[in-house]
DNA sequence: CCGATACGCAACGGTCCCGTTTCGTAAATT
DNA sequence: AATTTACGAAACGGGACCGTTGCGTATCGG
């Protein structure tokens, strides 16, 4: 047994730097961060970002989409603890954790694959969706469910389409909200606003 | 007097030719609505979509960003006209008219450049939000302000805030709906859920 | 030390697009 | 008819990237 004690045999020869491949990611994220599109991301621009040969990069992805992929994997979506008390404090939790991203570096680069690639790139969408949005979308749909069968919201309510206001309202407004951040009450104000109507109080 | 009655002087020479410049803009926003982004919008491809040489469009427009600005211009926006009866009423066919936007073929030009290429291109951003997104936004504006003067509608609204709680679901629908068009409903349902609030009505 | 593999770097031929120029032809004025 | 401008097509030199290859060096196991 000349193999290591973890069970693994490592491969004879200088092995791969994790080094680089971590600057070969930050680079590719700081591009994407950037505003840059999948399909303006160079190889060449990468490498040079990441002080990298482009060789080290062939050798470790086949393709810019696997690349790119493996990037935004990077980024665990730590959903937020939910205190799982009030349907409204939850509701808040999720959506400042999405307004929290939007003034993120990199939780833009989420935003912008998400807003521009949708279309041109279906395979790298399917593997990003399931990965970073799908979570997310599933923890507001169970506290909108939950809110329903508390009592807390209405017995009637087409989740679904609550999902898509709120979800929509934050992402318009890190679109085109003030460009200096959002400010740190909006998801309250946003909860407080859709749970109660925008119709005066039904005396 | 050798010049035309109308009063602008023609000039000698050939006149350009109406069609090319038709073919010229049809073929930019078809490229456009097939999802394909500014940056990567070359003039060759538009040139051969359009069977016309790249002359002909070097000829009438200096930059690329000049040609897309005015081919987004043709895209009339034609504000639905408004009721002025119920605010209710006024809201929904303003998201109808959007609902309707998003299933039409050339509406796309118009989510597509405002999802992908804000950062990117400010300044034909700028020109675009000024014709297109500006005066929905203040038709909108109007009806919710009318309609916190009149009462139907909570004295204390955040006219902004629900302005961005409309369109964001409207375009989150559009992006992210379903991808066979979404319901005849839709506005309806969003506008009702949106007026009424998700909380079950206060005893 | 030796073989194996990874490294950064530079160069390759190929493709796409740029913006310009040239060409022969078409359509207007004078 | 002569002049002027526009047209489509083709070709230009130049630049950015592509994905690959060769180079000398570095780092691992044996």
């Amino acid at each position: 047994m000349t193999i290591q004690g973890t069970g693994t045999a490592r491969p004879a020869g200088r092995p791969r730097s994790e080094k680089a491949e971590k600057a070969i990611i930050e680079a590719t994220l700081d591009l994407i961060a950037e505003g840059m599109g999948v399909s303006e991301l160079s190889i060449e621009a990468i490498a040079s970002r990441a002080g990298v040969g482009k060789t080290t990069i062939y050798r470790r992805w086949s393709s810019k989409e696997d690349l790119v992929v493996d990037a935004l994997a990077t980024l665990k979506a730590p959903l937020p603890p939910l205190a799982g008390v009030s349907v409204r404090d939850d509701l808040i939790t999720l959506l400042d954790a999405m307004r929290a991203e939007s003034g993120n570096r990199r939780g833009r680069c989420v935003m912008n694959i998400a807003m521009s690639e949708a279309d041109r790139h279906p395979r790298l969408t399917e593997r990003f969706v399931q990965r970073a949005v799908e979570p997310r979308r599933r923890a507001l749909r169970e506290v909108l469910e939950r809110g329903v069968a508390s009592g807390e919201l209405r017995p009637d309510l087409d989740v679904t389409l609550a999902m898509a206001i709120l979800s929509g309202t934050m992402m318009w407004q890190s679109k085109w909200g003030p460009a200096d951040g959002l400010p740190e009450d909006l998801a309250e104000r946003v909860v407080d606003v859709v749970l109660a109507g925008m119709a005066p109080p039904a005396g």
